[in-house]
DNA sequence: GCCGTTTTCGGCCCGACTGTTTTCAGTCG
């Protein structure tokens, strides 16, 4: 059984639980294991057979006997004991915003219901209102919260949440009342998703910034504001809160919003063992209340005694501990990285010029852009053939003598099922780099698909691997594949691992990413762009490499021109 | 249910906003 789907199980546990009124703290337990094992970077079954699963931080007794039920048999008892209570679709309830465990139950008990449908009916016929805690105001907030979730379904990709929460940030900026403003919240540590947007500013004049807030013109509908918090949906669905708090307390608040969720319950058990309290209005001494720190986040993470942790790492995945002993991995930064490898041209799918694609580089400040096209198998994409492929190299050569910035040509090779390549030898020798890349037969076994990728690997020419788990997020799930072999595989043949930055890609995720580094594999981070407009995306690569605590050596793309030529070994 | 240089029992992060319950519970992040 793979760890997602113990971590769903658990996490079904804890939602059932909730609704049955058990003590808060027992199902906190639950989701946080959940989240532990869902992170892991180990295969939970070898843990398990290892007979260590009590040594992964949040699981005790109770949850290791669980995850061995679950593993021998694929079932769970206890979960299914727990069925039998509380109807399990009542878990989809609580997805609508307002409603909450306590309500559901109460739906469930008066009214019997347990279908967002019958929720919806029971709306419309005005039998919410009836219920002892629910109100006229409750029961029109559910049925506009159903319509709100079907608008919206889920979280945006970062792009989406990116673009729109800089655009507030530069129509807020306009106000003299502004302090300090910045993004927090998930956004700020850049996850692969997004569920909201999360604004702070520090002023004087929280009502002045309010005000300003609920008129942006691309606000859709207010939601709730006060002068420290307001928060609106955008007309795309988005949600936006925006925080106003006093300047001594930016620093903590940014902390604060910043999370994750798991990273400030350690801080502040922290905080607590050194007598000190944590909200985010500042550090405070926990029994006289006085001030401590605030102002800004270095402050606050330095009166615990930590070093600075940098957002993308704050997910409580060890990186407290390393910065209590001074030792936090130096990751690398966003301008360390000088160039894009996956640039799609006219030459196949893509709907820029090689020309257009290197003066945008030299624009974004590259010193390097990669041109990788089809290869033939790929006939949707307008593959090239290998005739075509020597031409565009010819023309790349001649563009070359009118830019400063290095074009390289290379190749995005099908690997065909077989595990052989789309080009010859003799072709993919004449290119700068080539990638390899699965585009076809996904629900290969995981055997197969493993050997397949790594013959690919295991080819002289081959420099990098594509989007190694070709999943879409919210498309298409991940081909099912060792990882860990394919890690061990770039190891020995020195192929690099792409970051592919796509908004809907980012594969490697930051977890692979953490994971490949552990296992002494090189990562490369690529755009996948088919525009000039989407080479924007570097940025989330390196957020994503950023996450999986990778430093500059990590990654091709922040070597110098000469290293580079040398690693790809024309 | 988990966890322990305060503890093997008794804690577990905590504040804002809303709606309804006239003093606070539920939800959210």
């Amino acid at each position: 059984m793979r760890n997602q789907e113990i971590a769903e199980v658990f996490y079904q546990i804890a939602d059932l639980l909730e609704i049955k009124g058990e003590l808060p703290f027992k199902v906190r337990a639950y989701r946080r294991a959940a989240q532990r094992i869902e992170t892991l970077e180990k295969d939970i079954e070898e843990i398990y057979r290892q007979g260590k699963l009590k040594s992964i931080p949040g699981i005790g007794e109770s949850m290791a006997r669980k995850i061995e039920e679950l593993i021998e048999t694929g079932k769970l008892q206890y979960l299914e004991n727990l069925k039998r209570e509380i109807p399990e679709e009542l878990i989809r309830l609580m997805d609508i915003p307002g409603l909450g465990p306590k309500k559901a139950l109460v739906l469930y008990k008066k009214l019997g219901i347990t279908t967002i449908d019958q929720l919806r009916e029971a709306c419309k016929q005005g039998r919410l209102r009836m219920l002892e805690g629910f109100g006229e105001i409750t029961e029109r907030n559910i049925m506009r919260g159903i319509e709100m979730m079907e608008e919206s379904k889920g979280r945006a990709l970062i792009n989406v949440a990116y673009d729109d929460g800089y655009r507030i940030v530069e129509y807020l900026r306009q106000n003299k009342d502004v302090l300090k403003i910045e993004i927090a919240g998930s956004l700020r540590r850049m996850k692969e998703t997004i569920g909201d947007i999360d604004i702070l500013v520090s002023s004087l004049n929280p009502d002045s910034i309010m005000d300003m807030f609920v008129k942006y013109p691309y606000v859709k509908e207010v939601l709730v504001k006060g002068s420290k918090k307001t928060s609106v949906i955008l007309k795309d669905g988005m949600q936006v809160d925006v925080r106003v708090v006093r300047p001594e307390s930016f620093g903590a608040a940014l902390q604060y919003f910043t999370g994750s969720k798991d990273h400030n319950i350690q801080i502040r058990n922290l905080a607590i063992k050194k007598g000190l309290k944590i909200n985010e209005y500042g550090v405070f001494k926990k029994d006289t209340d006085e001030y401590i720190a605030g102002r800004t986040e270095e402050e606050v993470y330095r009166v615990i005694g930590l070093q600075y942790i940098e957002p993308e790492l704050r997910e409580n995945r060890g990186e407290i501990e390393l910065a209590q002993q001074g030792k936090l991995p130096k990751i690398v930064k966003y301008e360390d990285v000088k160039g894009d490898f996956h640039i799609h041209s006219t030459w196949s799918d893509g709907t820029s010029s090689i020309e257009d694609i290197a003066r945008k580089g030299e624009e974004m400040g590259l010193k390097f852009v990669g041109i990788a096209d089809h290869s033939p198998s790929l006939k949707v994409a307008h593959g090239l053939s290998e005739e075509k492929v020597m031409e565009k190299i010819k023309e790349i050569r001649k563009l070359q003598e009118k830019f400063e910035i290095r074009i390289f040509a290379g190749t995005e090779c099908d690997i065909k099922p077989d595990g052989t390549l789309d080009y010859s030898n003799k072709v993919l020798k004449e290119l700068d780099f080539a990638y390899a890349a699965i585009h076809s037969k996904f629900k290969m076994s995981r055997k197969e698909m493993t050997e397949r990728i790594i013959k690919a690997m295991e080819n002289e020419y081959i420099n990098m691997l594509a989007h190694p788990t070709v999943r879409l997020i919210g498309k298409r799930d991940p081909i099912d594949v060792d990882l860990e072999k394919i890690f061990e595989a770039a190891r020995e043949t020195g192929t690099f691992l792409e970051i592919n930055a796509f908004p809907d890609r980012l594969d490697l995720n930051d977890v692979h990413a953490k994971a490949a580094k552990e296992m002494g594999a090189k990562m490369v981070i690529g755009t996948d762009s088919h525009a000039i407009d989407h080479m924007r995306f570097l940025k989330f690569g390196v957020a994503m490499a950023r996450r999986g605590w990778l430093e500059k050596e990590d990654i091709l793309n922040t070597y110098d021109l000469s290293k580079i030529e040398k690693m790809l070994g024309r």
